[in-house]
DNA sequence: CATGAATGAGTGTTCATTCAT
DNA sequence: TATGAATGAACACTCATTCAT
C-alpha cells in the first residue's frame, strides 16, 4: 500500500488507543490492579525490558532510521540479542511495533486536538502542525509514513480515516477547494514530512512556512480546478 | 549541507557543463600531444570505460537508489571491479560524479527552458514540471537533493541560484508573495520530489496535483506573511 | 562406545527395569517419613513434573530427533525451562534418561517374548522384527542405537547380553552360521534399524525384506566361513 | 527423494565422469592448452582456490558430516568467507558440490570395476567391497546417501541405474534370489554404510562379515520368497 | 521449588573495497 | 592497465543454558 492507496477509507477511524503490539498494556500502568501478584512478579521485568527495548528502538530508529544494527539497539536497551528477539521475534516486528505506538500516540493525539475546536480550518491546520512537529524529529517514522503511509495496513487506514474527516468538515464549511481530494492531504503531509525531516537539523521552523504555503494552496480561495490524475490507473 | 543551506548565493550559476567531480578532466586533459597511438589508444578505451560505467551507473542509480550492489553497476557496465574502482575510488565517487552529471544536465535543460520563454511565472512553473518530470524516475537524484540539495555543494549551490533568478524576475512581476525567499522554492521543491517519487509507480500523474496546489500557495494573491524562521539559526 | 564394543560381554543382562539415569530415585527414595504434606505435596508435584517431561520429550524426540529444540519439550511438557533444567541439569541428560527408559522397556519387551517361545530362530526373528517396528517410530532411539550401542554403557551391554543369549540358543540348536559373533548382530540391528528410519515414510515395511535377507544370510544354510575381523585391533 | 524411490529408472547410467558443478574444468589440466594465456592467468589462482575449498571442505565434511561451520571450511581452505561465497553462493551448494565430485568418483570407479570382470557376482560383491570401503571415511556422504540416495537427484539416479546394471547381470546369470530388486539393493548398501560409518573407527574390517553375511542372503540359494512391500504406497 | 525471561556465542550470508595476475 | 577474485567485518537470527522473581 502505498501513501494514497485507500480503496475502501471506512467513514470512522479506529478507536485511536487501539496499538497493535499483541501484547499491549494499555496506559493505565502496572499498579492499577494489584490482583495477580504472582504474575505481575515476573512479568514486571519483563515488561521493564519490553520498554526498555521499545524505547531504545524508537530512539535509535528516530535518530537513524529503519535501517540500524539490531545490536545498537539491544545495546541501548541493556539487553540481550535473545532478549530482543524474544520480545520481538524479527527485527521488522520491532520495527512496526515501534512505529504503530508512534503512530497511534501520533493520531489519538490528533483526534484530541480535532475534537478540542470547532473551527474545522483550525483542525486541519493543527493537524499539520501537530504532523510535523511530531515528524520532525523521527526519521523512521516519516520513511515509514512516505512508503506505506503507516506501519500497518490499519495505521494508513486510520489515519486516511481521520484526514478524511477532516477534509469533509473543511468542505462542508466551504474553506476548502472543492476538488481536493483525501489523497491529495495524505500525499501533501508525507511530502512536507519529508522536508521537515531534511531540514530538520539546520532550519528548524523554516517548515511552518511551506506549510502555510501549502494550506493557503488549499483554500477555497483558488477557484481553478486540478488537473484529473491519471484516468487509467 | 543542506536543501537550504545557501549562505553566499552567487548571483550567477556556474556554467552548467562543468561537472564538479574530481576526476574531471575530459577529452581536452593531458594528451595534447598525439604521439603515442598506443597509449591513446588506452587513453581512448579508459574513456570509452568511463563512459560505460557512468551510464551503467545513473541507470541502476536511477532504478534503485543510491544503495545498489557495486557489482550490479560493474556487470552492467560491462568492466571489472578494478577498472570501476580505478575511475571512481569510492561508491560514493561514482554516485556523486554520476548525480552531478545529471543534475548538471537538468541544470542545463532548465537554463534553456527558463529563457525560451518571457513570462516569468510561465518559466517557474515550467522549472517545476521539468523537475519533477525529471525525477520522477530517477531515485538517486531525489535522494541526493533531498537530503542536501544536490551531489555536490557546487551543484546545491547553481541550483539554489537558478531558483533564486526564477524568483526574482516573478517577484519583480509582482507574481510571487512578497516574502518568499529562495530557501522556500528549493524546499518546495526537494518536498515535492520526494512525493513525486513515492507516488511514481502507483499514483502517475497525482503531483501534478500537488504542484499545482504549492504554486497556487506561492502566488502573490495570497497575502499573508509567511511566518519568520527561527531567527537565532 | 560404539555398536559391538564389548570388551567384556557379561553372560546375563542386568535386571530390565533398572534404569542407569543418574537421578534415578522413584517413588521410594528419602521421604519415607510421611509427616510434613507440603513437601510431599512438592514431591507429588516435582514427581508428576518429571514424568510429563519424560513423556513430552519422548514423544518429540522419537518425532524429530535429538536435536530439537529443548523449549519445544518444555512446551509440550506444560512446564518452564528452569523446571526442566532441574530435573535434567543437561540437555543430553533428559536425553540420555528417555532413551533409558525407551531402551529399558524395549528390552523388558525383548526378554518377554524372548521367554515365550521355545524356537530359537523364532526367537532371534522375533527380536529382530519387535526391534524394527519400535524404532521404525523413533528417530531418536536409532540414532542413539546406531551410534553408541545405546544411551548409556549399561544400556549397551545389556542389549548386548540380550542378543548374545539368543545367539547361543541359535547357536545350540545349529541355526546359525558358526561363526557369527554377537557384535555381527548388534551391528547387523543396527544397520536394518537405519534403513527402517530411512524408508519409513516412504516405503513402509520395505524393511522386512531386508529383515528377511539377513536372517537369510545368518542361517546355518551359509557354510562359507565370515571373514576375520582386523586382528590387531 | 528418498534412497529407493526411483519412478523412471534409466536404463543407461548417464557418463560417470559429468559432474554437476557449472565450472567443472575437466581432469585434463591447466597446461593441456596454451592457448589463452591471458585469461588462464586469473583462473589459475582461482582455480586453486576453488579447489582448496572443495579439498578442505571434502575432508571437514568427511569428518564431521555437514553440520560443520563454515567457517571451519573457510579456515582450513585458507580463504576468506567472501572468496567462499563466491564459489558456492551457499553452504549447500558447495555441499552439494562436494558429494557430486565423490559421487561421481566413486561412480567412476564402480563402472571401470564393474567392467573389468566378467564374473556378474564378482561384479556385485565389489561394487558392495568399493562401496563401503569408499564411505567408510565419509560421514557426509553416507548422510547424503542414506537420506536421498545421493546429493542430486541424478547422481541418485546414475546410481540406482547402475546398481539395476549389476542385479540384471546376476539375475540373468540365475545368481540372485530372483525377486530381489533394484530398490532391495539400493537399500542394502545404504544400511550397511551406516554400519560402516559407525563402526569405522573402532572395529575397522568388521563391515566385511556384515557384507558376507547379506550377500549370502541375498544368493539364489535362498529361495523363499521375500514379503511383499505395502501394496497401497 | 517453579517459572520463563535473559544471555551471548555462534550460524549462514552480504558487500564495499583491495590486490594479485 | 584491466580484470575479477579475495577479503573480512557486518548483518539478522537461533538456542543451550543460567538466573532473578
Amino acid at each position: 500500500m502505498t501513501l494514497a492507496d485507500q480503496p475502501t477509507p471506512a467513514p470512522e477511524a479506529a478507536p485511536p488507543g487501539t496499538t497493535s503490539a499483541p501484547e499491549a498494556p494499555p496506559t493505565a500502568g502496572t499498579a492499577a490492579t494489584p490482583a495477580q501478584p504472582a504474575k505481575r512478579g515476573r512479568r514486571a521485568d519483563a515488561e521493564r525490558n519490553r520498554a526498555a527495548i521499545l524505547e531504545a528502538a524508537g530512539a535509535v530508529f528516530a535518530e537513524q532510521g529503519g535501517a540500524v544494527d539490531v545490536r545498537e539497539i539491544a545495546r541501548r536497551s541493556g539487553v540481550g540479542m535473545g532478549t530482543l528477539y524474544r520480545h520481538f521475534p524479527t527485527k521488522d516486528d520491532l520495527l512496526v511495533t515501534v512505529l504503530g505506538q508512534q503512530f497511534d500516540a501520533w493520531l489519538a493525539d490528533a483526534h484530541e486536538r480535532a475534537s478540542a475546536t470547532d473551527d474545522p480550518w483550525q483542525a486541519l491546520t493543527g493537524f499539520f502542525e501537530q504532523t510535523l512537529t511530531t515528524q520532525s524529529r523521527n526519521r523512521a517514522v516519516v520513511e515509514s509514513y512516505i512508503a506505506t503511509g503507516g506501519p500497518t495496513r490499519s495505521c494508513a487506514q486510520r489515519c486516511y480515516s481521520f484526514i478524511d474527516d477532516l477534509r469533509t468538515r473543511c468542505m462542508n464549511a466551504g474553506l476548502l477547494r472543492p476538488d481536493i481530494t483525501t489523497t491529495d492531504l495524505v500525499l501533501l503531509s508525507g511530502s512536507l514530512s519529508q522536508a521537515v525531516l531534511t531540514t530538520g537539523d539546520t532550519h528548524p521552523g523554516q517548515w511552518r512556512r511551506l506549510l502555510r504555503i501549502s494550506l493557503d494552496g488549499l483554500s477555497s480561495r483558488n477557484t481553478e480546478p486540478l488537473p484529473e490524475p491519471e484516468p487509467g490507473t
